[in-house]
DNA sequence: CGTCCACGTCTAC
DNA sequence: TAGACCTGGACGG
């Protein structure tokens, strides 16, 4: 589109296929020709999605809003991949390299990804907050805002305690474990690993769960699979669990203590509540840790997640498409009546479908063990 | 109508 | 360590 940032995409072929894969919070899209023989060359992309860019196959009758980069297929009544990002945070860049300042990533590189934070440690990087540095994505690689809630609520580590600490201790740890090494079958050592993860693992294993957990939603749209999503998280925008701003101005969620390194100022302005519900117990004279909210059932142990080291990847997706233009699909959407029903005459493009509106009653409430509040 | 908040980087004082 | 960069949804008045 005219306004999406990222390059123009030079590939022209008649018939090609899309493969992807992913590294962190980078994506990188592979063009190639069907017929190798004939078409240009193989042509990388690598995507960033800020906080708001996702892909989506929808029919190119209907583009939605944002759609910055589309990819059109051959079908009947064709359909587009889109790269959509209303923020525009997000981008893409031509060529098949990852940022080079970003490490390995936490799904797909585990054990170099491992080994590039346990042998730093003496890194300055790791004088700050465990949740602070676990947005580092020179060790982090694709850990983010939700993610490092949950990982450290999973162990009850305190978010402002000092990263070095607290990944120290996962070295002394591994040692133990060589020592009553012998003494334990293969399996068992497996087995007690899967209960007792340690932080790193944990890197790995959660996001993992998301990405299952996705397959099984079936894609990963916003509008129904987004409250199930709400539903996995058990720590981030979950009632009755306490949340600070980070020295950088993010909000980390936990439970328990905040930690040493917590940042001392402001106490942090109380969450906009939203349903006066859920108990919540509102000032409690002893704040601190607030207990969870009776609502929400989180479901139990289910499956416990594989841990396979190594390998990965395959996010292969293949398909036929066909390039297309198309323009004009980022309606400015201004003027009056901000918001729908603007139409006056709808043109004999597509115009944005309305899309069914729906009741929505899907947002976290908020509460924190605060004061300061009011 | 307005304010606050959001799954993330960037770069400038 | 602050903004800057953006749009839009939830809430409050």
């Amino acid at each position: 589109s005219a306004v999406g940032r990222g390059p123009e995409v030079p590939f022209r072929s008649e018939a090609y296929g899309i493969s992807a894969i992913a590294r962190g919070k980078e994506l990188r899209l592979t063009l190639s020709a069907l017929d190798p023989a004939a078409g240009p060359p193989a042509q990388d992309l690598v995507f960033r999605f800020g906080m708001s860019g996702s892909f989506r196959l929808c029919p190119a009758a209907e583009l939605p809003r944002h759609a910055h980069l589309r990819f059109l297929t051959r079908e009947s009544p064709p359909r587009a991949l889109c790269f959509v990002d209303p923020r525009r945070f997000g981008s893409w860049r031509l060529g098949d390299a990852w940022q080079p300042e970003r490490g390995p990533c936490v799904v797909s590189e585990y054990q170099a990804f491992r080994e590039n934070v346990l042998k730093n440690l003496e890194d300055r990087a790791f004088d700050k907050p465990i949740c602070e540095v676990l947005l580092n994505q020179k060790y982090f690689n694709g850990i983010g805002n939700y993610l490092r809630a949950e990982i450290l609520y999973r162990l009850k580590i305190p978010p402002f305690e000092k990263a070095r600490t607290v990944l120290e201790a996962l070295k002394e740890r591994e040692q133990e474990r060589r020592k009553k090494d012998p003494s334990m079958t293969l399996s068992k050592k497996v087995k007690l690993r899967q209960e007792n993860p340690d932080l790193l693992e944990l890197c790995h294993s959660v996001p993992m769960e998301v990405i299952m957990a996705e397959k099984q939603l079936l894609d990963p749209e916003h509008p129904d699979n987004y409250s199930s999503f709400k539903n996995w998280l058990q720590c981030y925008l979950v009632p009755g669990m306490s949340s600070l701003r980070d020295r950088s101005g993010r909000t980390i969620w936990f439970q328990g203590e905040p930690g040493p390194m917590a940042p001392k100022g402001e106490p942090r302005k109380a969450p906009r509540k939203k349903s006066p519900q859920l108990k919540a117990e509102p000032e409690s004279p002893s704040p601190k840790v607030t207990p969870r909210a009776p609502k929400q059932r989180r479901r139990a142990a289910a499956k416990p997640p594989r841990l396979e080291e190594q390998e990965e990847q395959e996010v292969k997706e293949e398909q036929e498409v066909k390039e297309e233009q198309e323009e004009q699909a980022d309606r400015p959407r201004k003027g009056r009546a901000r918001g729908r029903r603007t139409v006056s005459a709808a043109p004999a493009s597509p115009e944005v479908p309305q899309s069914v509106r729906r009741s929505r009653r899907t947002s976290a409430r908020r509460g924190t063990g605060e004061p300061g509040s009011a």
